[in-house]
RNA sequence: CCGGAUGUGGUGAAAUUGGUAGACACGUCAGACUUAGGAUCUGAUGCCGUAAGGUGUGGGGGUUCGAGUCCCUCCAUCCGGACCA
């Protein structure tokens, strides 16, 4: 009797199914366990080999987990929408939902023919209303949430409300998203009284800019070609992800998730899960949080000095320049000697700790006042007891009327106020300059001239560093070409300049920026000031600086940063050096651990210690604050397509309102004609009758790819709910996802968003988990190997093709430059093969590498005759064959795709050597985490291997084989019972089989098995009480075989009446291995000299020290090589080796 | 350029804590059975050498009685991020 695997697979594949035999309850008394495969986007290519790597080896765990007693979770899905289906739709004119579910179809069979234990009544599929209600679900809920900064989680935006009605949004500051859709500047900061007085639309903009899906402009990655709008993860070196057409920026009203707001917790979260380092990795360098300051360098314009000048550069702003070096000294020694009072509200002011930016003994015209708030206009003074004096109160009139011309609004305390509760007085101020308009320092500044002209605007050059410490090494600024500062600080003389490198970096696409990196810039003509020495700072446009992250603006230092570097020579800069000898002048170096020289204050410091106490100094100063830096963006959230999720909202009079959730789910409207609408609208926009809703217009852009499986791990949980996405039962017995497997390529997309998903839900109380993976296992890619052959096509001189032929391998006397004549023709090749054609008819050759399709390939041998059935074109080419009449291709590895024609479908494997062969081979091949060629030659080894377990109970002839020490079936009466080497053999693989398993090593685990078999067939076993435990540890990676012959072995009930064919291997108890079979009382030892194995001794286990020595020096090999020399030491390690040092 | 991973026979790979390098397979070679073999079985198989022996885990150096494994350094390949200040 042979052994079928397509009958029995078949046979146990249809029974597992009928007995519903995979089918998972939420009520258990057993420990959970859940394991996770990233579910597929069901494309129309169907499954290859590398596909279901990850599948067969969470199969695998999955099975182990339940014969290890846990009630197992091993769901399986489709991540249905998308746009690949949408594409296929337009340009083969199938619609999305009848190709996505042909598909799915397809998917599905060819994952029944592997196998695998999923619960399929839990299946989800993320483009149904059934499942995408809840998508819509959460959607509302993260519209209706904000991220509350002082508790770090996010709550109901009704609590944003309630504290804007009390306290106006002073503790609710808007979170700086690069995408914020601009508010007029008075509504940053607003007073309770303020919210009061908005009308509902305004309350509704400025609501906007805290929910965590928010809609508003911004720069977004528009991809023509797919018309629509990409994520920056979909973006890869300018071009769209899938398909490779070009990207551009584009402003667009989009909708946003605010995963910035999780950047911190996203980043934390990373250590108390268990994911490769390389995937940990990746999601922080994502995230690229980084801690620095921004700090405010005033800007000269223009230059009073030389930039390198000795001598320093005087500062001036809102100050009359001609007294400026008078009031300036008087301003410094009152700093220097300040009241009390003014201590004290200094305290409390600087750093921006009252949320306004203070400066002290400010310098406006010709007076210094106490303090200044540029933004708002205002100066504050603290009055001591002299105004009495006439001369002063005279002076003060003037003061008052200069600064009220001005446009400066004076605000007064009294010393007393300030000593008797300086926290009211702050309250105050606060409350006062929050209900000024604010005045945009930079683009506005020039109002707080006086009428004379005379007086510079305050500009301040706002850059963020990483590095405060090398601030003396700062030689010159450099502000991105799209910097809002450039035309305002652009001089006279460097206006031509500038404008023609701003059109030069305009007329460069994104594409070129990254393709070619020269160094480019000009200078502007302005120079800013180092607050600490004074020295002026040429201030340069360079597009090495990007306007999208910090402010768009650095502090250069040559010596530290190598970009900064080569700009400073290319553009022969002066070069500062702090760093000592740890400059070489050839390059910079980024050290942090350069003792500082060249640097005032901080000489002498080491980088590291003086970060912080650069920081510090700036905030007192006022013009610098300690500030984190994140490379993340907001996740665009929409997208101008169809085939996606509807978002549950409507428009009306540009205000978004959320549909009540007895709407959802917002059905996908069937269309047949899937165009753009108007102004790169989605299609929906296109159904008027659909389109206008309740009085309003519904948001026409869907859900872009990853809104499903963002929480598709919960649904799984709770698949059949209505009521909700996920019971709160549910999700508390499952918890985590206590092991995911899938591929790298999710790492910064998928990974983050479900991260986020999780955390948010957790926060607003419906899951008790705040991360979705407990641990993380990445499959490796499964690569192609891809046959090509070389084709030469003779050319006439109006380039006809006059033959063509195909040139095996070792054949380069056809194809080698040698054999050709001076007019590049091979005669050779042409006489021989194409003996009717003239050589002076031949222009060229024209020679190519073709891919030919593997599976028509035996190693490297094509079949011809296949080759010409595939391409009729060529039946009447040439083919150039080797000497013993073979033809071969040439190898290259490449990724598996069906242009390559080297996918090799699952399908055919299955139907070849049977599922299990296929899901132990692919285990076999190596370790899962690692990336490989597919090479199928190696399966046969592994097919051979389930032949020879076969034959451990049947023979070809005899049928079944097997005995048992109680009757067996055949009648023959009792078995021998299993000897101690049987045991032994077992036993082992039983320890090894857990411990690889459990660890991953699915590919030692198959060895192990081959090792065993290989034993038993050895010892001629065939033993029921050996046989049986071995089937069940089996049943993981080979489920079909071992459930056939486990039925096989309970086929005769045997006399304690267990007998019966109906109990699933599935469910049987794990094996425990037993430690006295493994028992050994000997060791054969290697026995080294000098660390050189020369022979080999066998010793009991327990022999001591002394006897080894004995035994080891009377040995005639270890004689021979001591060479008459005394051993200086005998190294023994019980159960390893023995080493004689010479 | 930065970060991560990986480098072991003709091939895929093993060696879990520093202890006989190459388990288990593929391939190849020889043999058996056979009309035949692309079925099955047996044996051999890192490299050099007839052999004794030498040599060998990307290269070089180090620690150790002993290194594929630990340390330093260089090189190559793959993956990810790339002007991130």
């Amino acid at each position: 009797m042979e052994y079928r695997f397509r009958d029995i697979e078949k046979k146990w594949q249809q029974w597992w199914n009928e007995n519903k035999i995979y089918k998972v309850s939420n009520d258990s008394a057993k420990p959970k366990y859940y394991v996770l495969d990233m579910f597929p986007y069901p494309s129309g290519a169907g499954l290859h080999v590398g596909h279901p790597l990850g599948y067969i080896a969470s199969d695998i765990y999955a099975r182990f987990k339940r014969l290890k007693g846990f009630n197992v979770l091993h769901p399986m899905g489709y991540d249905a929408f998308g746009l690949p289906a949408e594409q296929y739709a337009i340009e083969h004119g199938i619609h999305p939902a009848v190709s996505t579910e042909n598909n799915i179809n397809n998917f599905r069979k060819q994952l029944d023919n592997i196998g695998f234990c999923f619960d399929w009544d839990r299946e989800v599929r993320t483009s149904e209303p059934k499942f995408y209600k809840w998508t819509q679900w959460i959607f509302l809920r993260l519209f209706d949430s904000f991220y509350n900064r002082q508790n770090k989680k996010a709550e109901p935006i009704s609590n944003l409300i309630a504290a804007f009605e009390i306290e106006g949004n002073k503790n609710h500051p808007i979170p700086d998203s690069k995408f914020e859709a601009r508010l007029e500047p008075s509504l940053l900061n607003f007073s309770a009284k303020d919210w009061k007085s908005f009308d509902g639309k305004k309350q509704q903009n400025i609501l906007m800019e805290y929910r965590l899906a928010y809609c508003g402009y911004g720069e977004v990655n528009w991809c023509e070609a797919l018309g629509t709008v990409l994520a920056n993860d979909e973006v890869i070196n300018g071009v769209s992800e899938r398909g490779g057409h070009p990207v551009v920026k584009k402003k667009l009203r989009q909708w946003y998730l605010r995963i910035t707001e999780y950047a911190d917790r996203l980043l934390e979260g990373l250590q108390k899960v268990d994911f490769s380092e390389s995937m940990k990795e990746m999601q922080s360098n994502w995230i690229g949080k980084s801690s620095g300051a921004e700090i405010d360098f005033e800007i000269e314009k223009p230059p009073l000095t030389p930039p390198k000048g000795e001598q320093a550069t005087p500062r001036y702003e809102t100050a009359f320049p001609s007294l400026y070096n008078i009031t300036k000294k008087l301003a410094e020694e009152k700093r220097h000697d300040p009241t009390h009072e003014e201590e004290i509200m200094w305290g409390l002011l600087r750093a921006n700790k009252a949320g306004f930016h203070i400066r002290r003994q400010h310098i406006i015209g010709s007076y210094i006042v106490d303090f200044a708030c540029l933004d708002k206009l205002a100066t504050i003074e603290i009055d001591g007891g002299y105004h009495d004096d006439p001369v002063i109160q005279q002076y003060d009139k003037e003061r008052t009327r200069f600064l009220k011309e001005n446009g400066f609004t004076e605000i007064r305390f009294t010393n007393e106020e300030v000593r008797k509760d300086a926290h009211a007085v702050i309250v105050k101020l606060t409350e006062i300059l929050s209900q000024l308009p604010s005045v945009p320092r930079k683009s506005e500044s020039s109002k707080v001239s006086p009428s004379g002209g005379d007086l510079e605007g305050a500009l301040t050059l706002r850059v963020y560093t990483t590095r405060p410490d090398t601030i003396f090494g700062v030689d010159f600024m450099v502000i991105a070409p799209e910097h809002e500062l450039v035309e305002e600080i652009t001089t006279s003389e460097q206006k031509r300049a500038v404008d023609e490198y701003i059109a030069y970096v305009k007329s460069r696409s994104e594409r070129e920026r990254m393709a070619e990196k020269k160094i480019s810039g000009v200078f502007t003509g302005s120079y800013a000031l180092n607050p600490f020495d004074g020295r002026a700072i040429p201030i340069w446009i360079s597009e090495y600086v990007l306007i999208g992250y910090g402010t768009g603006a650095i502090m250069a230092v040559p010596c530290g940063d190598q970009r900064d570097f080569l700009f400073a020579k290319h553009f022969n800069i002066p070069i500062t050096n702090i760093i000592g000898n740890y400059y070489n002048g050839e390059e910079a170096n980024p050290t942090k651990d350069a003792i500082l020289e060249n640097s005032g204050f901080i000489n002498g410091m080491v980088m590291k210690d003086a970060i912080d106490v650069v920081i510090n100094k700036l905030e007192e100063m006022g013009i610098g604050i300690r500030k984190v830096n994140y490379k993340m963006r907001d996740a665009a959230f929409s997208r101008q397509r169809y085939w996606g999720e509807p978002f549950p909202i409507i428009w009306k009079d540009e205000v978004a309102y959320p549909l009540d959730e007895s709407e959802l789910p917002v059905e996908l409207p069937h269309m047949d004609e899937l165009k753009p609408g108007e102004e790169a609208e989605g299609p929906l926009w296109n159904l008027k009758e659909w389109k206008n809703y309740k009085g309003g217009i519904r948001e026409v852009n869907t859900m872009p790819g990853y809104a499903g499986s963002s929480w598709y791990f919960l649904r799984y949980m709770d698949p059949d709910n209505n009521k909700e996405f996920c019971s709160r039962k549910a999700s508390d017995y499952w918890g985590q996802v206590d092991l995911y497997i899938g591929g790298t390529e999710h790492a910064v997309g998928h990974l983050l968003y479900s991260r986020m998903w999780t955390k948010f839900l957790f926060d607003i109380g419906l899951i008790s988990h705040e991360e979705p993976y407990k641990r993380l296992v990445n499959q490796g890619m499964i690569v192609g190997s891809s046959r090509l052959i070389k084709r030469i096509q003779l050319l006439s001189h109006d380039e006809n093709i006059l033959g063509t032929a195909f040139i095996s391998m070792n054949r380069d006397e056809f194809t080698d430059i040698d054999g050709l004549d001076p007019a590049g023709i091979n005669k050779k090749l042409v006489n021989l093969y194409f003996p009717s054609i003239e050589i002076t008819d031949i222009k060229q050759h024209s020679f190519s590498l073709l891919h030919v399709d593997v599976n028509i390939v035996d190693g490297n041998e094509l079949d011809v005759e296949e080759y010409k059935k595939w391409k009729p074109e060529y039946i009447d080419a040439k083919f150039v064959f080797e000497d013993d009449g073979s033809f071969l291709c040439y190898e290259r590895i490449e990724k598996m795709s069906k242009r390559y024609f080297n996918t090799v479908n699952p399908n055919s494997l299955c139907e070849k050597y049977g599922a299990d062969t296929f899901r132990m081979y692919e285990m076999f091949l190596g370790p899962v985490e690692m990336s490989k060629p597919w090479d199928t030659k190696g399966i046969e080894g592994v097919h051979r291997f389930l032949k020879k377990l076969w034959r451990l109970f049947f023979d070809d002839i005899k049928g079944p084989i097997w005995t048992t020490a109680s009757p067996s079936p055949s009648g023959e009466g009792k078995g021998e019972a299993p000897t101690d080497a049987e045991l032994k053999a077992l036993h082992k693989t039983i320890k090894k089989i857990e411990e690889d398993t459990e660890r991953f090593s699915f590919n030692t685990g198959v060895s192990t098995f081959m090792i065993c078999v290989n034993e038993l067939t050895d010892l001629k076993c065939h033993k029921k009480e050996i046989l049986e435990p071995l089937l069940i540890l089996l049943a993981p990676y080979a489920p079909h075989i071992a459930e056939e012959l486990y039925a096989e072995l309970r086929k005769a009930p045997s006399p304690s009446g267990e007998g019966g064919g109906e109990a699933s291997i599935l469910d049987a108890e794990f094996p425990k291995w037993n430690e006295k079979y493994l028992k050994e009382t000997s060791k054969a030892y290697p026995v080294a000299i000098n660390g050189k194995t020369r022979t080999e001794l066998t010793l009991a286990l327990d022999a001591t020290q002394q006897q080894v020595e004995e035994i080891v020096l009377k040995d005639a090999i270890v004689t021979k090589w001591l060479e008459g020399k005394q051993p200086k030491k005998i190294i023994y390690v019980k159960n390893k080796m023995i080493n004689v040092v010479v």
